[in-house]
DNA sequence: CTAGTTTTTGGAAACGTTTCTAACCTTGGC
DNA sequence: GCCAAGGTTAGAAACGTTTCCAAAAACTAG
């Protein structure tokens, strides 16, 4: 039907009105009630909707707020992506989504083009990691306001999204301890991770409450939680006394994980039988790998929303202050633990 | 430091220069080495970029590309998504996301709404299915250029991106031939899925070239395409003798085999030693299940790339041609296959 | 019926670009 | 030294909105 999408000139014109008239009525303005159903009469004839480029460009903002991430195909950011779009459908907001990584690279540069050119009003940062303190400075530049979701470190000023990992680590913990574990290994990310770093804490804490230990020669921290990791986790554990001794392990994360149940079933081993596993995250992969696996889950489509909203209304609050707000991780029990091996339960401290 | 971002007035009078003359500057036409330099010189002091919005709305475009799918966390969708975006980004061209879906249903207002008030210049339909006819009338209203991935129909313009799913299938029955199976079982998606019956299809063929044959009575047709039909094909290939005796099932999709997989080793059988999977698609989970499986890659990556690149490049030509662009599919061989269990694999005809 | 008050409406400016047209400046040939 | 031709630059209009301000219309009250 229409060549060309309609404007609101030719609903003005076919409503016999003015242009200025048309806007009030769609805007909620005052109007008699015989404009306000012969405007809306042409709109539906026409199949009017504003231009939104349009109506921002005049507003001077963009209705767009940005979403980067290091990698578009994550499993965090594609649940966020799909919490923060269908909360902003609803507002008129579209989101924008970018990498903030080419070829490989933090390429900041990138990144401040692509905020500059598409006047994004707000962004948020998934898992920004070390490149946090360089996207920091570009928000400041552009005085745009800036969601930090799972941040390594602390900005001054926006919306900070953390994830209670050290309530994450007591849940494992208490979990555990109620099939029955009593040695119990930690294999981490990266050891300067304030995530791994939590996670332990938790675990820790938790034991300790029951009266036990994890000992430092029974913790071992990868070099990043690829997969990869897990593997030779699994290979640790296999092959170190000390490490052997625990009948369940707490990875890094689900990555991890499914790389040592991987391993752990190539050594023709069972999980849960000879061994119990729980990684953190609760990514999708962990549903479908068998054992399934039992996980701490991030609570990331609660967060979508929150981001979405407070991105939304308090984009002027956040531009100065700043705002945290934590999220209890979630105990997904799985098939990957079960009470320990009959004999191995023995009464100890663990040490 | 600039309070809100420079605009090309700001540039034209630090220039000491008309407006006029900084857009033709920066968009590559005539002018002096001087002029020339001087704008550059204040573009750059300023950190000017020019407003996309703006931009694109008096060259009566929006400069956004749409992509919509069913679920926006699909890994077909995450996967395009990444690969767009990259394309994409050299062009002063955004990304605009949307679900069809609101409430797990199809809304085909909801997707009129943004297509017009976004007003893209073209659009991405992801896996369309049963939606596509009201798209095409939606794409077609709107005179936009649009791009079917994977549809199941065929529109009458626009670009079509299919993938050879009867080479798929060609290559799945040749791997398992190498490998020395003589009786394969196929446990497809739904019947009426076009993609099922091309892999059939292809496997059917090969076979019979081997002077094999894939008798109906060890073909299955699943509701959907979901996990849980992978869980009762197993059972059928577990209870029922016809399909017992197939030394290696093929699969109508991943997500079917990772539910195979399971169910069948909660059998304490082993995979591949006493059957060998095949899946479709190639999806990340497949990597990381144990065993790792084996599967037809759909190859996403490079069609996202096609995809934008025709979106932007061809766009007036879609517009009232068809284009249909053919992709291969890719055998990954991973764990989920082996030689069948010895003594089975009988020179019979496999009938 | 008039003057005052309120409500409704239309006109114009503005948002940040690009492009068209016309004016200006150089240059070179005579 | 003039004129034409060429290249370079400035000015204005346009894209589709919203909003401000003033004009017009509709009431209200005296």
């Amino acid at each position: 039907m229409a060549q060309s999408p309609a404007t609101i000139v030719q609903v003005a014109e076919r409503a016999s009105v003015a242009v200025s008239t048309v806007s009030r009525v769609l805007n909620g303005g005052s109007a008699s009630l015989a404009v306000q159903a012969r405007v809306r009469r042409a709109v539906s004839e026409l199949g009017y909707q504003p231009s939104l480029a349009a109506r921002n460009l005049k507003l001077g903002r963009s209705g767009i707020i940005g979403l980067a991430g290091a990698t578009t195909q994550a499993p965090w950011f594609t649940v966020l992506l799909g919490g923060m779009e269908s909360k902003l459908a609803e507002h008129r907001t579209s989101l924008a989504i970018a990498s903030l990584e080419r070829r490989g690279r933090f390429d900041g540069s990138a990144v401040e083009a692509w905020i500059q050119s598409r006047r994004v009003d707000s962004i948020a940062f998934v898992r920004p990691g070390e490149n946090e303190r360089a996207l920091t400075r570009l928000a400041d530049r552009y005085k745009i306001a800036v969601a930090y979701v799972l941040p390594e470190y602390e900005a001054r000023r926006g919306l900070i999204i953390r994830a209670d990992n050290e309530g994450g680590g007591r849940q494992a913990a208490a979990h555990l301890l109620a099939l029955g574990h009593r040695r119990i290994a930690f294999f981490g990310g990266p050891e300067a991770s304030v995530d791994t770093q939590n996670r332990l804490l938790g675990l820790r804490t938790r034991l300790a409450e029951a009266g036990l230990e994890l000992p430092a020669h029974r913790t071992w921290f990868a070099p990043n939680y690829e997969l990869g990791s897990g593997i030779v986790a699994a290979d640790i554990w296999l092959a170190q006394r000390q490490f052997r001794e625990a009948t369940a392990v707490v990875l890094g994360n689900d990555a991890m994980a499914l790389g040592f149940l991987r391993r752990v079933q190539a050594h023709s081993l069972s999980v849960p039988r000879d061994v119990s596993v729980v990684g953190f995250d609760g990514v999708p992969e962990g549903e479908f790998s068998f054992p399934s696996l039992t996980t701490v889950a991030q609570p990331t489509h609660a967060c979508a929303e929150d981001v979405a909203q407070l991105l939304l209304e308090s984009r002027a609050a956040l531009l100065s202050s700043l705002v945290v707000r934590s999220y209890d991780l979630q105990l997904v029990v799985r098939e990957s633990t079960s009470p320990p091996p009959t004999g191995s339960n023995s009464g100890g401290t663990g040490n």
